[in-house]
DNA sequence: TTCGAAGTGGTACTCAGTACCATAACGGAC
DNA sequence: GTCCGTTATGGTACTGAGTACCACTTCGAA
C-alpha cells in the first residue's frame, strides 16, 4: 500500500543512490584525515565498500566526487535561471542578473560548515580549483544562453553574467571564507561595478 | 673575439635552452599529428632525443609544454603593468587596464598562425583549458597585486582586472577564433560595459 | 520461476608523475 | 691540457589514475 501510494524508485536506483551517498561520504571523510592527494581511489572504493571499478562508474574521476552535489545544485540553478522573465535592456539584464547571483551567493553559504570546508579544499588543491573554475564558467555560459534564448542579443547576453561572475570572484577576494560576508560583499562588488562610469 | 664580444652565455645554459627548444618542438609537432591526448610524455622524449626524466625536468608536466612560452609573456606582462603610474580614481582604474588589456590582446593575437592553433588545442582539450584559466586567473590577480601596490584599495583593485577578464571572454566569444576582431571586439565589450548604469 | 538486461568488481593494462642513482658533461682551478 | 667538484642526464623502478574487458551476480518483468 505504502508502496503504491508513495512513488518509491525501484530497488535498482535506491541500491545505486545508497552507493554513490557511500562512496561521497567516505571521499570527503577520507580528505578530511589525510587531504585530498594522499586520498587513492582504491582508499575511497575500499571504505565506501566498493569495487574500484564500480567508483569510476559513478564519478569519471576522482575530482568529481568533490562536485557530486554541486552539479545537481547547478543545475537547478541553470532551470531557474531560465524561467526568469525576458527584460529589454542591458541595464535591466544586469539588474536581473545581480539579483540572481545574490540569490544564488546566500544558498550557496547557506551551509556555513559545508561552504568552508569545500573552499578550503580548493584552496588547497589548485587542480580542484582549476575544475571549480570549469563549472561556474559553465553555469555562466548556460546562463548567456538562457539569456540568448530570451532574446538578450551580444555582447550583452555574454558580458552580464561573466561581469557577474568578476563581482562574486572579487567578492570572494575581500570577503575570504567568512560565508555570512560573502553576500554583502557581492552586493558590494556590484555597487561599484556599476558605479563606474565611461571617463573620458 | 666574437666569444669575447658578445656575452654568450656558458654552455651549460645554452644546451638547456637547445634541449628546451627541441623538447617543445617535438610536441607541438607530435600534438598537431595526433592531438594532445595521443602523445605520451615518452613519444615527445623520443624525437626530441632526451629522456623521459629530462622532459620531467624541463616540464613539471605534460601539460605545461604548451603553455611553455606562454609564461615567459605574461611575466613581462606584469612587469610592464607594475610600471604602469599609479591612478587616482576606480574610473581611471577602469580607463588605464582597458588600455593595457587592448595591448595585450593585440601583441597576444600578433601572431595569428600560433594564436589559433593555441586556442584550437585548448577547445580540443578542456584540461588544458582549465590550465589556461588558471594562467590567466594569475595574470588578473598579479594585476590586482600592482594596483594594490600602487595604492589602489579594494575592491576596485581586484574588481577591475577581473572585469577585463570579462571584458576579454566575452569578446573571445563574440570574435570566436578571428584574431583580426578579437582586439576589436574588446573594445566593444569595454564600450559595452562603461554603458551599464545603475538603473532604478 | 525464468530469462534478458543491467550493475558489480576483479584482472590486467597504459601512462603520468616521482624517487633514486650511476654515469656523463661541464666549468673552474691549477 | 688535467683534475675535481658540481650539475645535468637518463635509466630503473615504483605508485596511482584511468580504461578495457569479462565472468558473475542481481534485478525486474513476464
Amino acid at each position: 500500500m505504502l508502496s503504491r501510494m508513495s512513488i518509491r524508485p525501484p530497488l535498482r536506483q535506491r541500491k545505486a543512490q545508497r552507493a554513490r551517498d557511500q562512496i561521497v561520504a567516505a571521499a570527503f571523510e577520507l580528505f578530511a584525515e589525510r587531504g585530498f592527494a594522499d586520498v587513492t581511489v582504491a582508499d575511497i572504493a575500499e571504505r565506501a565498500e566498493v569495487g574500484r571499478t564500480t567508483f569510476f562508474r559513478y564519478f569519471g574521476d576522482k575530482q568529481e566526487v568533490v562536485f557530486s552535489e554541486e552539479q545537481a545544485i547547478m543545475d537547478d540553478w541553470v532551470t531557474r535561471h531560465r524561467a526568469l522573465p525576458p527584460v529589454a535592456t542591458p541595464d535591466d539584464t544586469l539588474a536581473q542578473t545581480r539579483e540572481f547571483a545574490l540569490v544564488l551567493c546566500r544558498e550557496m553559504t547557506a551551509d556555513r560548515e559545508h561552504f568552508v570546508q569545500h573552499e578550503r579544499l580548493l584552496e588547497a588543491n589548485p587542480e580542484l580549483n582549476d575544475r571549480a573554475m570549469r563549472k561556474y564558467q559553465r553555469l555562466v555560459e548556460a546562463m548567456s544562453e538562457n539569456l540568448r534564448a530570451k532574446g538578450t542579443p551580444e555582447p550583452t547576453a555574454t558580458l552580464v553574467p561573466q561581469l557577474a561572475l568578476a563581482c562574486y570572484r572579487t567578492a570572494r577576494r575581500v570577503a575570504g571564507l567568512d560565508p555570512v560576508a560573502l553576500p554583502a560583499a557581492l552586493d558590494a562588488a556590484f555597487d561599484h561595478l556599476t558605479a563606474l562610469s565611461p571617463t573620458r
